[in-house]
DNA sequence: TCTATATAGCACTAATCTAGTACCGATTTC
DNA sequence: GAAATCGGTACTAGATTAGTGCTATATAGA
């Protein structure tokens, strides 16, 4: 179903709370209690998001994580691409096979799945941090469409 | 990294072929041979969009598949729907757990995922089939941003 | 200096999910 | 009636994810 790794949806709930809390560095065992999430998990993914540069550690006692940057400046790509990697929906638009997949002589889609992944990668690089911080969001569960083809019809995805 | 799976992968193959044969129905068989699939994995995907309705059937000898509708009113989110049941990005913002995921207590990030996934599903309803089965696209493996975020840095993401 | 606190990094296990296969029944053409 | 082809379900092996554990290193304060 197009999911991402609970590490990347845990990442996202850590990032929103060290937002809200913007420049106090909070300790690994802080954010797990606050947010009810499983200490060792937390520790994991909050030493890769500081790797990737999305946090600064500061370690000793009374040490912990702070954003590196403005809640403005942090997309869900980020978050997202720091815990799993490059965004790429199939094994095709992986770099790294030499370039290119091995079913690329008998396929007419190859161009197109960069365009895809590019969609995807679009609409998460859309919504920043700060967005998804605030308390409640304006628009809630209410559906939205906007671009749709044809016949396509929105009662069959409930998102 | 968000990747959506194989059958899903497969199925858009599929999809492609059978819309450049547009109405001329196709067997399970032929379809493995022309795009280089396993047989059983193309037989029980194309069983899967049949009865998603995004092809018809036709049994017995001569028979096989073709596509309900017209390559334009196919999007790529309704292939991908079809095989991996409903976009929804994290446990959180699935339908079924009655409504609600165990740490909505303590989440405030929980009205933003709805529009995360809407986010996703919008960027994957504006891609046709028609538009995935044309044999090159204008637009080749270039990398084209759009919307960012203000520090984000395209060439750190490769898609 | 010593100790408590906290991150850094790596290795490991169990559970879950995916990919692929197999089988049998139903339907249509010849 | 025989051959072709779809319909549905059940099953297995492999890959991936989720979660844990351990040791080393750095900092603050007594
Ligand atoms: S699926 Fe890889 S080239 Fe088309
Ligand atoms: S993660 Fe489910 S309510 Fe926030």
């Amino acid at each position: 179903m197009i999911r991402i790794t609970r590490e990347a949806d845990y990442g996202i709930l850590l990032m929103t709370y060290l937002a809200q809390a913007e420049s106090q560095a909070l300790s690994a065992a802080a954010l797990a209690q606050q947010r009810h999430l499983p200490l060792p998990m937390v520790s994991k993914i909050l030493k890769t998001l500081a790797r990737a540069g999305l946090l600064t550690s500061q370690r000793g006692a009374l040490g912990g994580y702070s954003l590196a940057r403005p809640p403005a400046a942090i997309s869900a790509a980020d978050i997202i691409g720091a815990l799993e990697g490059p965004i790429a929906i199939t094994e095709c638009s992986e770099e790294g096979h030499d370039g290119c997949c091995s079913r690329q002589a008998y396929c007419e889609v190859s161009g197109h799945w960069p365009r895809i992944n590019q969609a995807i990668f679009n609409a998460l690089q859309g919504i920043s941090l700060l967005e998804m911080s605030r308390p409640d969001p304006l628009q809630p569960v209410q559906f939205h469409p906007l671009r749709q083809t044809v016949t396509a019809n929105a009662a069959d995805h409930p998102i």
